[in-house]
RNA sequence: CGGAGCGUAGCUCAGCUUGGUAGAGCACCAGCUUUGGGAGCUGGCUGUCGCAGGUUCAAAUCCUGUCGCUCCGACCA
């Protein structure tokens, strides 16, 4: 390719709507260009990147056993009500009316449509296992599009929808993914972890969250270097110790508490009460009903696990006007001692077990109680772990202090079980002419995504540097003059027309600009391998060959393309 | 949806407080010089000042509304 009959609008300054680096570089590189919040044109370079990167989901998909298929992106409103998602992923879909008043979903995900398919023409465990996965534009109605690719409203993803006839079967269709995604990612040059993760509205029985370590990354994710675990903060345990039971038990009493409407008011002078020896009573709205939830003074809940502890996705925090008529008080002094209707759950968390000696509100304005034995007092519907953990707490399994740290979800393999395939019928009859709903699987890759992490990953203060295997092009050949009848331009294009013929991606940068940027062109848009051609290096017989971010090298002008074709050598799947 | 900020040339931004008919740098076009890390000089092009109303003799500037963008929060296969 010619630089001049491409269009690659490099950008000195990063546009104000950027914020991280990678969103930056992504335009001042010239790959995207925003249509809209969260919506983006792909230009030449950016879209060559995309391609590759798919090729890579593609091959490793195959190789892995799935088979491609190219299903819809606007699905019936129906398909997702029977599934039961039109309402518990109402917050994502984009909502579509046509011109006969029809609803319609822009996809988001396609579990619906390929059980659909499935239940039509799968009807035989002979017929299974199968994958069927698909590289397609999806759509979330993203409430905040943000960070350029990160969190758009469009976007592209591989989803594929595994089919078993058994759960061991289907493990073992989730292990392959698993196996297949740590290839993908290696080879776009990322590197990678999978964590442990909540599933979210797509349900199911376990799922793995591959993560790239970023400090921009919209997920915290807690590791122990001990023993390898990893989860999801919205999912992460630790091995923290309960609540110490002390060997008082003293009847409960109130007192006045004027004012005092925080755990952090508490702690203070007259009242002197550690945050540690008190419960947190917050009340949610989870499925349109009122619950209590109990949590020790110095913890946070966390949501997710609550949300899932209990099953539901639509869950709130009630709001005061729901809070007073319920327990009798405003947020700041509320309990679970007393007044609590009998129809109200109350769940506990773990740590809080065995507990006593704990002021709690009082549900009068005002008051709180102190000597609460939680066991002996409040009627505790069930316990869960429902809290945050923190950073350097031991690791639920081996005990070392954990660490947490931020990271960018790329892919997320979920184990389904029947939660699609019983409800949109795509079963098959085994060997003895039984009926069953096939186990299914699903594992996504946000591959737009996936293009932004590796520049996040791999770029520096000129800008981007591709892996080879993801890169636009391999390789910049830079005349340091354009003219037709220079030696320099004579040689570039020599250099250019075989190393095309020898198959590798080479762009030739024949715009009449001065070096300097032309270089810093180069480098912005991170080409793996630049070749430059001057008069200086001419005159010695050499040209001039860098590895992006590497040494510079002076190589004989016959070597030249041996010498690049051993940098930019194929690196294809590894057999 | 709550809070905050910003919308002026292709890009980055000044001008707004204190109203008087729109600017700089970069980019772009022409010419000359220059030619190994975003060149210099000269000349030139570029704007419904986001949009709509209002106040005023006069609005980029003040007021109201609205749309868009960014950030924080809420939310998030």
């Amino acid at each position: 390719m010619l630089w001049t009959k491409t269009l690659i609008p490099t950008l000195r300054e990063p546009p104000a709507e950027a914020e991280i680096l990678s969103h930056k570089l992504l335009l001042r590189a010239g790959l995207i260009r925003k249509l809209a919040g969260g919506v983006y044109t792909f230009l030449p370079l950016g879209l060559r990147v995309l391609h590759k990167v798919e090729q890579i989901v593609r091959e490793e998909m195959d190789h892995a056993g799935a088979i491609e298929v190219l299903m819809p992106a606007l699905h019936p409103k129906e398909i997702w009500e029977q599934s039961g998602r039109a309402e518990s992923a109402r917050n994502v879909l984009f909502k579509v009316r046509d011109s006969a008043n029809r609803d319609w979903f822009l996809s988001p995900t396609a579990e619906e449509v390929i059980t659909v398919v499935a239940a039509g023409e799968i009807n035989s465990y002979r017929q299974l296992p199968k994958n069927f996965y698909q590289i397609s534009v999806k759509f979330r109605d993203e409430i905040r599009p943000r960070f350029g690719l990160m969190r758009a409203r469009e976007f592209i993803m591989k989803d594929a929808y595994s089919f078993d006839v058994s759960d061991e079967a289907a493990t073992t269709s989730y292990q392959k993914m698993y196996g297949a995604y740590e290839r993908i990612f290696s080879r776009c040059g990322l590197k990678t972890f999978a964590v442990e993760a909540d599933t979210g509205i797509m349900g199911g029985k376990y799922s793995h969250e591959f993560m790239v370590p970023a400090e921009t990354g919209e997920d915290q994710v807690v590791f122990c270097e001990g023993c390898g675990y990893a989860a999801n903060l919205e999912k992460a345990t630790s091995g923290i110790p309960r609540t110490a039971t002390r060997e008082v038990g003293a009847a409960i009493e109130k007192f006045a508490t004027p004012g005092v409407l925080t755990i952090e008011a508490l702690t203070k002078a007259p009242y002197s009460v550690p945050a540690n020896r008190q419960i947190k009573t917050l009340v949610y709205i989870a499925d349109s009903k009122p619950v209590i939830i109990l949590i020790r003074g110095d913890d946070q809940l966390n949501e997710t696990k609550f949300m899932a502890k209990i099953g539901t996705v639509a869950a709130r925090p009630a709001t005061v006007e729901e809070i007073v008529p319920l327990l009798g008080a405003r947020p700041g002094s509320l309990g679970a001692v007393a007044k609590v209707p009998a129809d109200v759950k109350v769940f506990a968390d773990e740590r809080l077990r065995g507990a006593n000696d704990m002021t709690t509100g009082a549900n009068e304005d005002g008051f709180h109680l102190k000597n609460v034995s939680i066991e002996r007092d409040i009627k505790v519907t069930e316990w869960f772990d429902l809290r945050t953990v923190t950073a350097g707490e031991p690791c639920a399994r081996c005990g070392q202090a954990s660490k947490i740290r931020r990271a960018i979800e790329v892919g997320h393999v979920y184990k389904l079980g029947t939660k699609f395939s019983e409800p949109l019928g795509a079963s098959f009859l085994d060997e003895s002419g039984a009926r069953k709903p096939a186990i299914m699987g699903c594992y996504g890759i946000g591959v737009t995504r996936t293009v932004q992490a590796v520049i996040e990953q791999c770029n520096d203060k000129d800008g981007v540097i591709w892996p080879l295997s993801v890169a636009p092009y391999r390789v910049c050949i830079t005349p340091l003059s354009v003219d037709p009848n220079s030696e320099a331009m004579k040689l570039a294009e020599k250099i250019y027309a075989e190393l095309t013929a020898c198959g590798v991606d080479v762009i030739l940068d024949d715009r009449d600009e001065r070096p300097g940027v032309k270089f810093k062109d180069a480098d912005l848009v991170g080409f793996p391998i630049r070749v430059a051609i001057g008069e200086k290096s001419l005159a010695k017989g050499e040209v001039e060959i860098k590895p992006r971010g590497g040494a510079l090298q002076f190589v004989k002008i016959e070597a030249a393309v041996e010498a690049v074709m051993k940098l930019a050598g194929e690196n294809q799947r590894p057999a």
